[in-house]
RNA sequence: GGGCGUUUAGCUCAGUUGGCUAGAGUACUACAUUGACAUUGUAGGGGUCACUGGUUCAAAUCCAGUAACGCCCACCA
């Protein structure tokens, strides 16, 4: 059997992939085994998937498919995201470019059913590209965050939380673009420095004590914005600011309005050293105004502004004019009153709506809220409780992690996840979109107050017995009734409706659905199966940024909904820098395209690049090259390359043009684009190549194999060391994986692969090729490391698992067994202790560093193929060891004799080389110069020396001897002696060269 | 401004509870070449562990401070 030279990464991909689904071996379904669940984090459908992905996924399926192989029963959950407004942006963007018509145009439905179709052929470029990354999910339960299951998860959800007095009515300061009358969400705003004005102004402080008082005080504040002032409900100075100390407390006349307002002391508002240390605070028109008002709720709040932008009736006057016009109006005003004390010219960071690029205001307006602090309050009797729930939402979520019943790793990401949840702050849950789950809220305005009892009675009396389960939020203030019913039924709509009970506009928070990802996708709010046998899930697997906005929530809702958080295991892994340290992203152009990488590399080149960058602490860089399209040069990326500057670029190889890779947002056709290359992929596809090519050389090899057992007792050392090594590496790889230290576990199997079974163990097996022993040993160390390997690298374990399979269906150690099918539900690898070798591991590594000695001696004296003759002098016992793979050392390091003992002789000119078991003599004769290797002796003489005074000035200070361990007081006295008397065998030998 | 990180070889990163002469990969240099693998092999050079103090017999490691960088959150009347 031969296998070809290279392995080819994309033939194996096509074959294993079809391979494996047709086989079925993803699918999960309840059994009798342990459960390991993942759900996957679903990835918006706003696109392609980026390295990021890449990264989160493959360290996903590497436990996956550890899991799986440790018998568990494995169930990767996968599913998109529907993502509210990013993916709202982009699919109206893209209408617009195309057809220059806005969602108003389009109209509600047909811009819904625009996104879906956008939704369904992401949706299917995202599988299709998870699955070439190899991901063994669960395809048949794929699940979409707006589908019908999770809508009536939703539906629930929000029902229930309606209902227990969770979800409430407030007002919340939101991005108003009075241009287009809409809110907008953070993220559709952007923010830029423009022209503007800082304005000082002066209020009358009242004295209220002598209101006759001639003497008119004032105080003096600042602004950029005059026109809200007819909002303002105080000033506000910092509490220990002493001009202003005998102020707070009296209050200031408004003089536009004629209001009277407060002086507060707010230490979080006010900046003593700014403008004149005094503010005033409009509540309903700046966030920071607001949540002053929020900690001193008496000051009031009053919205100024229309829905279009003009003064409202509380700017008496000034109603209907423009905000801008009324600032003018505002500033002329207090001029003539005298109250007005300058202004300066000033920039200013000012939002922007994105789409009308007209300035935002915050604007106050009514939203729906999740309480976070307190129980709901509502819930009579009869309502299902989650433990600990009187206590709040927030606190129950705080709970489960300070108890560790759900455990991060690494463990310093749950603060994050502690302080977020610890500021209690009520979610707000309404967008003002139109992709998502549309809130299940109708709402009456009622005509009087007469109309508004009658309704109330109604719903309590009857029609809640013929709607279904529902519930009402009266508000008695504005004479409006919401309701909320848990399911739509034939007639419940019509009559609703009917009644003049009308639907919200809004939809939810992408991320309340996303909240319950973990058991909506099992079935919730159904009793299934699924939620019963794999909820709680196992890991969560996710980055840091969403550790708040989603993690926090699951816990949250799971505990709620489900009565147990939703998974064990938190895993938070790092983020992928670009070469400058910089985040990847798409608006700054220096992502890098996971396809790229496969077609260049191969998907187990990518994962394991993934893994091995998947450290404990640190974020990882990954300077990237333009492999040039015409030459394959490779030509660095330079940041100037970013932000898609640079269009073009020459190849200093070829000369010829072509544009740099990257996330281009469309195709060039005049230029062909480069693809992206880092040597960090190189890494893991010379390594599958390794891999292969040793495989490759162990099938020719095996003419005559025969399973057998290995006994350890009788092994050949080599063999036993082998063995030993395999054997400890499992084990450690297994740890680690139980840790998940991900690099680690790429860099255990890489050294043990690559440099000590293929550079040792491999190589000493090239003298042995017909014994049964060695071919057995060689077999199960390959079946071993396969095992080990598949987690990582799917596809290349899999091609050599069905190679071997076919020379050695049976084989392992020490028993033989029959081989699994398949890579994927191998059993992975457990060696007991027994096979552990530690006195065998220090008498190969002892052969290592003489054979490393000698090609060492070799390289410095030019010597290439000359045999050389070798004498060792070492006790007895080293010498036995020796003695056993002096076969080895002899080839490894091309020897023509090689005389171990107590009492050789060595030659007149020699190299030497020193350990402290043993000195080797390399016979040299006519080969030294010995004034050179005199040199050479000297300077390592003098290294020894050096080492062993600052050493032994250690050992003579007696604070050290007696306050150190006595192993390390042990151990440095034996370096001295070592040292010693390596030293004198040096000299020994410089003497008699330069004799 | 608050929080969390980072700073070790040209580059990308390891370095467990302080303890042998600080490691790996890559890049670089020299040599090798038909027998598993040039996606290779052998060897070599390359480090004031960001800086300053402190604790200790002993600090890359612990503590404090400084500087630079990154991320998250808040904010600039």
């Amino acid at each position: 059997m031969e296998l070809p030279k290279t392995f080819d990464a994309k033939e194996a991909q096509t074959k294993w992939l079809a391979h494996w689904n047709e086989k079925n071996y993803f699918r999960s379904e309840p059994d009798d085994r342990e459960p390991y669940t993942i759900v996957i984090p679903p990835p918006n459908v706003t696109g392609a998937l980026h390295m990021g992905h890449a990264l989160n996924n493959t360290l996903q399926d590497v436990l996956i498919r550890w899991r799986r192989m440790q018998g568990r029963n494995a169930l990767w959950m996968p599913g998109t995201d529907h993502a509210g407004i990013a993916t709202q942006a982009v699919v109206e963007r893209l209408i617009f470019q195309s057809e220059k018509k806005t969602r108003h145009d389009l109209g509600r439905e047909e811009l819904v059913k625009r996104i879906w179709e956008w939704k369904d052929k992401y949706e299917a470029r995202i599988v299709e590209q998870l699955k070439q990354l190899g991901c063994s999910c669960d395809w048949e339960r794929i699940r979409f965050t707006l589908d019908d299951q999770c809508a009536k998860a939703v539906r629930e959800t929000f029902f229930n939380m309606f209902r227990d007095g969770y979800i409430y009515r407030g007002k919340r300061l939101v991005n108003w673009d009075p241009h287009l009358q809409t809110s907008v969400a953070d993220d559709e705003t952007y923010t830029e420095d423009t022209k503007g004005g800082f304005w000082t102004f002066k209020y009358e402080v009242i004295d209220e004590a002598r209101p006759s008082r001639r003497e008119k005080q004032y105080i003096q504040f600042s602004t950029t914005r005059p026109e809200t002032m007819f909002g303002d409900t105080a000033l506000c100075v910092h509490p220990s600011d002493e001009r202003y100390q005998a102020l707070i407390g009296k209050h200031v006349l408004q003089p536009l309005v004629n209001r009277k307002i407060p002086i507060i002391a707010d230490g979080l508002l006010a900046d003593p050293e700014l403008g004149t240390g005094c503010v005033k605070v409009t509540p309903a028109h700046d966030p920071n105004d607001y949540t002053c008002w929020q900690r001193n709720p008496s000051i009031g709040i009053i919205n100024i502004l229309n829905p279009d932008g003009t003064i409202n009736s509380e700017g008496g006057a000034y109603q209907g004019q423009d905000r801008f016009k009324a600032r003018e109006a505002v500033v002329k005003a207090m001029e003539e009153l005298g109250l007005y004390e300058g202004k300066e010219d000033r920039v200013i960071p000012l939002k922007y709506s994105d789409r009308s690029k007209s300035p935002i205001e915050p604007y106050l307006s009514a939203q729906w809220f999740v309480r976070m602090n307190g129980g709901g309050g509502k819930a009579e009797g009869g309502g299902r409780k989650a433990e600990g729930e009187e206590a709040g939402l927030a606190q129950m979520a705080i709970e489960a992690v300070l108890s560790d019943r759900v455990k991060f790793f690494p463990e310093r990401y749950k603060n994050a996840y502690l302080d977020w949840l610890g500021e209690k702050r009520d979610w707000c849950i309404s967008r003002q979109l139109w992709w998502g789950h549309r809130i299940p809220v109708w709402t009456r305005k009622c005509t009087d107050d007469e109309d508004y009892q009658w309704q109330i009675t109604t719903w309590k009396q009857t029609r809640n017995h013929w709607i279904g389960e529902c519930d009402i939020i009266p508000d008695a203030e504005n004479l409006t009734i919401h309701v909320c019913i848990l399911n739509d039924n034939s007639h419940s709509i019509p009559d609703l409706e009917g009644d003049a009970y009308f639907r919200s506009d809004e939809v939810l928070d992408t991320w309340f659905s996303s909240a319950l990802w973990p058991y909506s996708t099992l079935g919730w709010p159904e009793k299934t199966p699924e939620l019963d046998y794999y909820y709680p899930t196992s890991t969560l697997c996710t980055s840091r940024d969403i550790i708040t906005l989603w993690v926090a929530r699951m816990v949250l809702t799971g505990l709620y909904n489900v009565g147990e958080i939703p998974f064990h295991e938190v895993y938070v892994h790092p983020k992928m820098l670009d070469g400058f340290g910089e985040t990847m992203s798409k608006s700054k152009g220096n992502g890098i395209d996971p396809l790229d990488i496969i077609e260049l590399y191969g998907t187990d080149a990518l994962r394991y690049a993934m893994v091995n960058l998947a450290t404990e602490t640190q974020d990882s860089r990954l300077p990237v090259v333009n492999v040039c399209p015409h030459c394959s040069a490779q030509v660095p990326v330079k940041q100037e390359h970013m932000y898609m500057r640079t269009k073009k670029l020459a190849c200093p190889a070829c000369k010829k043009e072509f544009r740099p890779g990257g996330p281009w947002p469309i195709d060039d056709t005049a230029l062909p684009t480069a693809k992206q290359g880092s040597d960090k992929f190189e890494l893991g596809r010379n390594f599958a190549n390794k891999i292969w090519n040793a495989t490759r050389f162990i099938l020719m090899n095996l003419e005559g194999y025969t399973p057998g057992e290995i006994d350890i007792e009788t092994l050949a050392i080599e063999d036993r060391w082998i063995v030993s090594r395999l054997a400890t590496t499992a084990n450690r790889v297994t740890e680690k994986l139980e840790g998940y230290h991900f690099a680690e576990v790429a860099k255990l199997i890489y050294d043990f692969v690559w440099n000590e079974f293929c550079d040792w163990y491999i190589e000493m097996s090239k003298s042995r090729r017909s014994d049964p022993v060695c071919q057995r040993v060689l077999v199960g160390v390959l079946d071993g490391i396969l095992r080990l390997i598949h987690p990582i690298m799917p596809f290349v374990s899999e091609s050599l698992w069905h190679a071997l399979g076919e020379v050695a269906p049976e084989r392992g150690l020490p028993f033989p067994a029959a081989a699994e099918e398949s890579c994927c539900i191998a059993k992975w690898p457990h060696y007991s202790d027994v096979l552990i070798d530690v006195g065998t591991e220090t008498g190969i590594a002892r052969m290592q560093e003489l054979v490393r000695g000698i090609r060492e001696i070799r390289n410095r004296y030019s010597i290439d193929k000359e045999p050389l003759d070798v004498m060792v002098r070492c006790s007895a016992s080293v010498a036995d060891d020796l003695a056993a793979l002096s076969p080895f050392i002899v080839s490894l390091g091309q020897l023509k004799s090689l005389e171990c003992g107590p009492t050789v002789l060595k030659p007149k000119q020699a190299a030497t080389l020193v350990n402290p078991e043993f000195e080797a003599y390399v016979a040299l004769a006519g080969l030294i110069d010995p004034a050179v290797e005199a040199k050479r002796l000297e300077k390592q003489i003098e290294q020894m020396r050096k080492t062993h005074d600052s050493t032994n000035a250690k050992l003579a200070n007696e604070s050290f001897t007696s306050k150190a361990p006595p192993e390390v007081v042990q151990q440095q006295r034996d370096l001295v002696s070592d040292l010693a008397q390596q030293m004198k065998v040096l000299q020994a030998n410089l003497a008699e060269l330069l004799s």
